[in-house]
DNA sequence: TTGATTAGTTAAGCGGACTGAAGTATATTC
DNA sequence: GAATATACTTCAGTCCGCTTAACTAATCAA
């Protein structure tokens, strides 16, 4: 089986409609929650516990300290982030989602893994089994990867 | 096999892995190609052929004429659309993508399906063809959705 | 303890993305 | 053919996100 080619194809193909299903998502995330695009990368980066100074946001976000530090302070304004200082560095913040912000990235994950779970009801038990065994390993190899 | 548990919850952390991806994506889109999010929202409603007017891109992406217009006479300056009259309602524009408006929305697809692949090499053969078909059927059932 | 470094904030200013309102040109309707 | 509707543009004004530069405060190193 010529399965290179096939593979190539088949994810060239997945890709795309994910990508776009994606837009669509980050779009609605958007209008629903009235953050910019930028403002709901910050909460995910802290979601998935990243660096959480204010200069590490920015450095992962690549934006300069000043952009980041005033990003996150119409954050906490609004509720989504708890900016502490750092009892071990009293220069430091540190940054934790508030409950409600933690809600708002979860939300947008649920919604489109409902999409996903949507289309796999549409398929035979069969093959459901498969697509979770797939998404499975995918997960596994992401997560390695990531790490 | 208790099959739908399992379904919600690998769904669920493909979701999660799959979003944080998105993220990332677009904004590497986005910095690269000095684009706002908006924009790489607006250029990927034309490439996959929605309503192409002016009014139409604005009803869809939720903003005025006025904002649609704007943000349209930009990228046409940056020369990734091309804007001409609709020869059967002179008051109507049709917008398409010029080649390099296409070639940048297919670059961030491709960036992203070379993760995948890259996922997708990392396991053996028997898995791969077993995510190839997954995926296919996933394809399949958003195209039918879509519809 | 003084000087340099590091973490973060504040201020001024720029451009982008949006809105509502007004304007132009074409189509439709009666 | 006059009134109305439609497709789009332009304008004035607002907010947001970014930058650089100047600042405060805490820590580190000699």
């Amino acid at each position: 089986m010529s399965s290179t080619k096939e593979l190539t194809d088949v994810i060239y193909e997945w890709s795309e409609i994910f990508m776009r299903r994606s837009g669509r998502d980050f779009k609605h995330c958007m209008d629903q929650s009235r953050l910019s695009f930028s403002q709901i990368i910050l909460l995910m980066r802290l979601y998935h516990g990243g660096r959480n100074g204010v200069s590490g946001i920015g450095e992962q976000l690549g934006i300069t300290n000043a952009a980041a530090s005033q990003s996150i302070d119409r954050l906490v304004n609004l509720g989504l982030i708890e900016r502490t200082e750092d009892p071990e560095d009293r220069r430091a913040k540190q940054l934790v989602l508030t409950r409600q912000g933690q809600a708002l990235i979860t939300k947008s994950v649920k919604a489109r893994g409902q999409w996903i779970e949507r289309l796999t009801k549409a398929l035979t038990l069969e093959q459901q089994n498969m697509v979770i065994a797939a998404l499975d390993l995918l997960t596994k190899a992401a997560r390695k990867m990531d790490s």
